[in-house]
DNA sequence: ACTCTAGTAGAGCGAACGCTCTAGAGTGAA
DNA sequence: TTCACTCTAGAGCGTTCGCTCTACTAGAGT
């Protein structure tokens, strides 16, 4: 049995994957880790929004460890994205299509009005753009085409994960990796390309 | 001064920019436009529900309509795709970060838990992609890529929109842009390419 | 002049909201 | 054994939620 407050910030996580951030009540949340209401604001004493906050940077971490995973199992950089978008296409048809991702509603649902939560979600997305960045960096594409591509990564992931909720299908997902993928193949060939030139032309 | 009805939609849309859909009360939308209670639920006796649809259903081919001008305005498809995210990009500065596209911050707000309501976000984003695979056929890109690729849009647009509200900068809506654009210009060429070997190899 | 309908107007319903509060159980240190 | 402190427990606060209800006005149709 995990902590109590752990529970409460793995119920928190839950409930906004389905419901977003306004539409999860404490009291759901209470219920959902069977905790009293007196522990919930022991633990999290600044409210709904201090649990939010922590429940989503409690979460991108955790999110961000995947992708490094998926990416270290992949051949290529090409390669790791498909497995991001198929593996999130098989994640939502095996949760009926619950929210892979609760920090993407969240961003948007607080965005114009919530500013500390939406700063934690900034973060969030910054960490996972750089750190998707540095691997691009890595496979030698240069700044700030690897910063660019990156934060498009995260962009059409999270697109893509509205789109498939929205119609209950994975296929725009899939279509949304393919393409993506295609384009990062695109832009590493071009790197290597350039750098090719740059050794010929100096030489 | 608008009909009744039309200020209620309006309103209602504006705040969904801002607030999305459990964010924002009847309450809230009967002072914006300006309306008593009893008006609007003479107008939408079926309540929240029917009005955020009608709402969304009316917003959404607002949209498209935009697209389709821009889309017309520009010399290449991939220049169309430029101007979409620089287009909204300067939206987002003029409003203060407000939401573009209420439609997306609805769609995964409702998802898992108002059928009817997911079902119209769907209807529209069907639309919208269709509508764009249909110009990049024109354009000479084959199916199933022109669908793939227009999904691919609509997703990154959607993630680029909430990148930058997140981080209350436009930057990643910006580079999403460049990239997505070098997609589509790939594709352009790959299958003019393509079209080339067909004739020779069918000559 | 009378009726009928469309629309205006907002008080007020029960339920749910986020949150506070007091009381007590459990545990380790002194 | 006592004290101090952490955590559990949930009743209940004031507020707001979506919505219903009755009363009313304006104007068209006859």
């Amino acid at each position: 049995m995990p902590t109590t407050r752990d529970r409460i910030l793995t119920a928190t996580n839950e409930l906004f994957r389905r419901n977003g951030f306004n539409g999860t009540s404490i009291k759901q949340i209470t219920i959902a880790a069977q905790v009293p209401m007196g522990s919930l604001y022991h633990f999290f004493p600044q409210g709904k929004d201090q649990l939010a906050r922590e429940a989503i940077e409690t979460s991108g971490p955790a999110y961000q460890q995947l992708l490094q995973m998926i990416a270290d199992g992949a051949a290529s950089p090409a390669e790791a994205i498909s497995n991001f978008f198929d593996g999130a296409a098989e994640v939502l048809e095996t949760t009926d299509f619950i929210d892979i991702c609760p920090i993407g509603t969240v961003a948007r649902e607080v965005a114009s009005t919530n500013n500390s939560l939406r700063e934690s979600t900034a973060k969030i997305f910054a960490s996972w753009i750089g750190a998707l960045a540095a691997r691009f960096e890595a496979a030698g594409i240069p700044e700030p085409e690897a910063t660019g591509l990156a934060t498009t990564v995260v962009a059409s992931l999270e697109g893509g994960f509205m789109l498939a909720r929205s119609a209950r299908d994975t296929a725009p997902l899939r279509a949304t990796g393919t393409a993506i993928r295609l384009l990062v193949d695109t832009t590493l060939a071009a790197s290597a390309r350039r750098a090719v030139d740059n050794i010929s032309t100096s030489a």
